[in-house]
DNA sequence: CCAGTTATTTCTGCCGTAGAAAGAATTCAT
DNA sequence: ATGAATTCTTTCTACGGCAGAAATAACTGG
């Protein structure tokens, strides 16, 4: 693979892809300051890239500026083709995406069972699918794909416990290159990958230090401090989901009374209207009937966002961070809680505390997807050999 | 003052003094193997550490072991003396340190007010007297003075906001380097300054990721990640100190209801104990009735304890930590409360997670005093320069 | 058209590091 | 005892990455 005149990428070359990537189109004079280098090692250091078909030099904008106008680098975001898969315990979502985990074609499958040999080929399908309405069709001028699933993950190969999939050490990334003829493939707890997705292309594009809240099937908590992603042995093990964040509030299937779980979870909050009507209720309908003015809908998302807006003030003074990204498929729940979220975020903060920045990604069950993505080209780019 | 044959340090001489700062003594091969450089580069670094006298060369100490001997580097820890002074809205504390901020002799004054120049004067009589009772009673031979302060500090020498002092934009580092005749002086947070000397000298040496929790006038919170003190703005407001751990609990001051100031603060938990009898009790004094049995000091102690144990479960899931360090002098609370808070903990954190580390710094007040020395040793090595 | 300004490239030298090999100080086996 | 093995440290040399200076380029504004 790699022939005598490339080498492994150095530390600069790794942190300028980085620097282009979440903040291209931009200068070689700004990279520098940026980078802390001089002028003449991003010449040297962005010619590889250039070489590559990586990178292109954009055209000079900003008009009015007086002396030379730059010639900014920017990403060449179809010279790579990936594909982001979230796996969950119901189905398969895939998207292929371009060099900034911008989605293009989607697809999903519903999963029969749980049985390792089938979800492995329902994945394949679905990559294949994707594949196939993107680019050339064709899988092999795909340059990776990812894979997030939730649960604990080891080594981005090895899936060591899936509560949803109800897995235990499932070799899943040999797996699946054995399936899909050694395309590489790297697996990621879903909020760390999601995380990374919103630390280099979403809502916390280049922030040094922010955090992630998801709401969905559970409640996610994903943490980026000095530009990196926080893993821990725990990662996975959805530490932040049981959270007490209502001592009156209703008990989780663990029998925690109001933690996070409870109070904001897609089945968490259903279960709180569905028991008030006696039907089941979808979530949609909850936000609807919410929105609507519906009292008991409104009492119960009320509820959530003051738990929420707890949520975020212990993040806000335990993590040290000032801003937090809210994700996830359920976070419409933000439609209707925003008011009760940020009175319970403000009672619980001081006021002369800087206040915390929220950025809400929107973008529902395909941010998941997204973030599969996001890790196969930080995988990618790891790998990346240039000539010397 | 530098001449033409020193320089800056690298940032590899910069890693290499305090790797030996915190592990030494420690072999050449050792630190080689730590820092990621070659036995080579150890012994150009390690060069001019030695002809200042900073470091010494130990003796080769581990018999049994095959193979020649290592020689492991070590700092000279009477090579420079260092004063730290914590300072709050009553008192100046001081101690004399060594290089290891290893408290040699310590003084204390009262303060009459909390007048700008009297205070000054009052830090700069403790400084002398803890100076003449260490080394050779000389102010010159001292490297540097490290102040702590409850408060907001602003790049180490301006007091922003010291509620206890009543203080805003007070240049307290120029108007003491003055006083003291040009000697260097540092000004930082107390808990941010606590955390440094944990980081370096204490219970968390050489971690890279913990938090520290401190009980006494208020709660304070610090917390390290990747090797790095977190400094944001807010620090130095107390934002950790009101955090809800108990929907039962007792008021602070500021309306919030069994908040960490309220459950565990000196004047909290006496306050507790005080209105329930009906008189005045010293801290000591309920540490003591809860240890022979007494009901009332048992129950406010317990629910201390919980309340610790739950504030430590938010800070290991969210602030993604697996130590803590307790600290502060009030944290006699963690000999009556230790089990309660322990329960606590396990209740709020999941079964399969790893369990969080905890180290108990029982030095009490002086460990303040020490942090300020350990921002005076940090401040001076950032100063040094090495011989060409 | 020219001066002023800013961006980028080319060239050269320096600094910090690694690699190889030698030297040093010990243990262990015979 | 003596040599072999092992491990640590130093010396010497070469190289890669970076900065600084100067040259070149591309624009604005008078």
């Amino acid at each position: 693979m790699t022939d005598a005149t490339t080498t492994e990428a150095s530390r600069s070359a790794r942190e300028l892809a980085r620097e282009v990537l979440i903040h291209g189109p931009i200068s070689r004079s700004e990279l520098g300051r940026r980078l802390g280098l001089s002028p003449a090692s991003l010449t040297r250091l962005s010619k590889p890239f250039l070489d590559l078909g990586l990178f292109v030099e954009g055209v000079e904008e900003q008009k009015g500026a007086i002396g030379r106008p730059a010639k900014p680098l920017d990403v060449r975001v179809d010279a790579r083709r990936f594909i982001g898969i979230k796996v969950t315990g119901d189905d398969v979502l895939g998207v292929a995406t371009d060099l900034r985990a911008t989605a293009q074609t989607r697809a999903a499958h519903a999963l029969g069972g749980h049985d390792v040999a089938a979800v492995v080929e329902a994945i394949a399908a679905v990559v294949r699918e994707v594949a196939a309405a993107s680019g050339t069709g064709d899988l092999t001028d795909v340059a990776g794909v990812g894979l997030s699933i939730g649960g604990n993950v080891a080594g981005r190969r090895i899936v060591k416990r899936a509560p949803f999939l109800e897995w235990r050490d499932v070799p899943l990334a040999d797996l699946l290159e054995r399936e899909l003829g050694g395309l590489p493939v790297t697996v990621e707890n879903d909020v760390t990958a999601l995380t990374t997705a919103e630390q280099w292309f979403g809502a916390g594009r280049g922030l040094p230090n922010f955090a992630v809240v998801t709401i969905g099937a559970g409640v996610g908590y994903g943490l980026v401090m000095h530009d990196r992603v926080i893993v821990t042995p725990d990662s996975g093990l959805g530490l932040a989901g049981h959270l007490p964040l209502d001592a009156s509030g209703p008990l989780c299937i663990e029998g925690h009374r109001g933690c996070s779980t409870a109070m904001l979870s897609i089945p968490g909050i259903c279960a709180q209207l569905g028991i008030a009507l006696g039907r089941e209720v979808r979530y949609d309908e909850v936000l609807e009937l919410a929105e609507a003015g519906h009292p008991l809908a409104v009492s119960i998302t009320t509820a959530a966002g003051r738990a929420l807006g707890r949520m975020l003030a212990y993040i806000a003074n335990l993590a040290m961070v000032d801003t937090v990204v809210l994700s996830g498929e359920g976070i419409g729940l933000w439609r209707v809680a925003e008011g009760a979220a940020r009175e319970a975020l403000a009672a619980d903060r001081d006021a002369e505390a800087s206040p915390l920045q929220l950025h809400v990604d929107d973008a529902g069950f395909v941010s998941w997807a997204r973030g599969a993505a996001a890790i196969a080209i930080e995988d990618a780019f790891a790998r990346l050999r240039l000539s010397a």
